[in-house]
DNA sequence: CTGAAAGCGCTTACAG
DNA sequence: CTGAAAGCGCTTACAG
């Protein structure tokens, strides 16, 4: 079906061992055969089986990545970010989605490893205990994207997500607001949820604001699918002007909730958003948001595991990229009296 | 490194012979040596290489995604049906953005055919002649996603999108809009321009309406970030009511803009949308839309694919999956005098 | 400079 | 039932 090196080899009357040189050392060869060899290449179309190589060099050019869920507006800059660094470094990305699903994770992990992947990028999802041991025996480079770990020693690729809750409260703070709520993710997830309520109360704090610190709703998705239940925190706390959003898919979801009861966003009440996903422009107001550069994210992260697979020095273990506020319409200014 | 089926056999005092048979036949081999080779395996945590199996198989159990612009809500869905029917029938994906770059779209191609992917899935854009051309050449199983070709024989799965615009135009025209504008995607594109346009011209000319033909803006682009001079159309057509618009990304932009303009929707203007992503449904107001089954439509491909790729029968070459039209708050209802 | 041979990690007739 | 051997498509010392 396929041509193989043989057929180039009867075809340009050399062996296969010719065929193979003129590919990967071509200045070895004479030129006369070399040039017959080329040709016979392009007349018969052929490519070299990837697999075949891969089983010599142990190396098959393709990494495994691990979105937790593809829907998430998210990811796919994060995925450009990874594409475009891939390419400029050889790679092929085999791209997973788990839905959140422990055991779809494992189920492509395994497979990853069979099919010999040089390494994996796994996407902003906590690593728990199972997890770092599934990676162990794994034993392949890993490269954690957009979430890192304390406990283990992996590397990763993230923004300062206390650090940057905290520069988007505080920038809600110097516009005046002076009652703030929060939508906050399950303070159980160690990168989405608690530093950023942790940057959350350390601007209030920091502010005397710390009567705010109970002004919170916590959802149990990460999809705006799951809201609604965080229209409840104006009920629950009818005197805030701003709320502090842990992701933008949350604030999306609650200025529709918040216009569906005829509130108005940021005339009656302001909210911010967090990541700068791409719909948070196209939102009505616009979101002010804190922006992750996902592109710049995954492009690195990819990078990043090259060095591990090359096993060259890298110096930073878990690396930290710039978050910015983005100003948008989703947040009114106050006098601020001082 | 990496225990191999050598690893196992000498920990288990039988040839590799033996190893390879209880992983591929285990009933020919005696219950005894079955279950040392198995507890070998387990202590190992020996796992097949899956390159040398896919040289002697001569298939991988992958299958190559090319995917236009990953940053377009509309592909989410799809890829989580490839996914899991994927899942189910034993193939990974290896998922490619093209971001409608040729060359990337072509080199993505040719290192799908180096890993000896098992089949295609290429999705969403024309064939041009010198696509088909490199499909043909490459000689692998294609399935061609939300977009076909009438010029060449190849498998495809998607709507009807003449229909499906006819469908959504007159649910325009049964809501009382006899002034109806479009915007639209190029008409040399023949998957989203073309037939959509179409449709409109259909519905408007089996309901006397022929006279709405010309109010159409073209966009150059396929995201809502190319618009802006979708609201041209307001300019050039002031007596519209309602404005059909070729895809969700392409309405919600609208939206938005009309929104800055000091523009209702619905009040003053109506608008539809088409594929019904995500997000239509956190728009203010939510958007009316005509639906295309994407987590179907990706499913199917696969199915559609495996088929191939086992070399069965497969009886429709070009298949359409059903639309609907989903109505929500952005289109208004007047009364219909009869 | 170049061909024959060994080997990457598997599978599968072929003998026994 | 099971092992030795050949072979999948390549690469790379090793001779010459």
């Amino acid at each position: 079906m396929k041509p193989t090196i043989k057929d180039v080899a009867k075809l340009a009357n050399v062996s296969i061992s010719t065929v193979s040189r003129v590919m990967n050392a071509p200045e070895t060869v004479i030129e006369q055969k070399r040039t017959k060899v080329q040709t016979a290449i392009e007349k018969l179309k052929y490519k070299p089986n990837a697999l075949a190589r891969g089983l010599i060099y142990k190396k098959t050019n393709t990494l495994g990545v691990v979105i937790p869920d593809i829907r998430n507006a998210y990811y796919a800059d994060i995925i450009r970010g990874m594409e475009d660094a891939s390419k400029k470094l050889g790679y092929n990305l085999i791209i997973c989605n788990t839905d959140r699903d422990k055991n779809r994770l494992f189920s492509y992990l395994h497979s990853f490893y069979e099919k010999q992947v040089d390494g994996i990028l796994y996407t902003s999802d906590p690593i728990y205990p199972d997890y770092y041991k599934e990676f162990e025996r794994l034993n392949m480079p890993v490269v954690l994207v957009s979430t890192h770990s304390m406990e283990y020693n992996m590397p990763s690729v993230k923004i300062d997500d206390e650090q940057a809750a905290y520069d988007g409260v505080n920038y809600l703070i110097a516009a005046g607001h002076r009652n703030i709520g929060m939508v906050s993710f399950d303070l159980s997830d160690s990168i989405a949820g608690q530093p950023r309520y942790q940057g959350f109360v350390r601007a209030l704090r920091e502010n005397d604001l710390e009567h705010c610190k109970h002004n919170i709703v916590y959802v149990d998705g990460w999809t705006t699918n799951t809201l609604g239940e965080g229209t409840q925190i104006l009920e629950q706390f009818p005197d805030i002007t701003a709320i502090f959003t842990a992701s933008d898919e949350l604030a999306l979801g609650l200025i529709s909730d918040l216009h569906d009861r005829g509130i108005a966003v940021p005339e009656q009440i302001s909210v911010m958003g967090f990541d700068n996903i791409r719909w948070s422009s196209f939102s009505i107001p616009r979101l002010t948001t804190v922006a992750q550069p996902t592109y710049e994210i995954g492009y690195r992260s990819v990078e990043k595991l090259d060095t591990l697979i090359n096993g060259e020095e890298d110096p930073i273990l878990r690396e930290i990229v710039p978050h910015t506020i983005i100003e948008r319409g989703s947040t009114k200014r106050y006098e601020v009296k001082s």
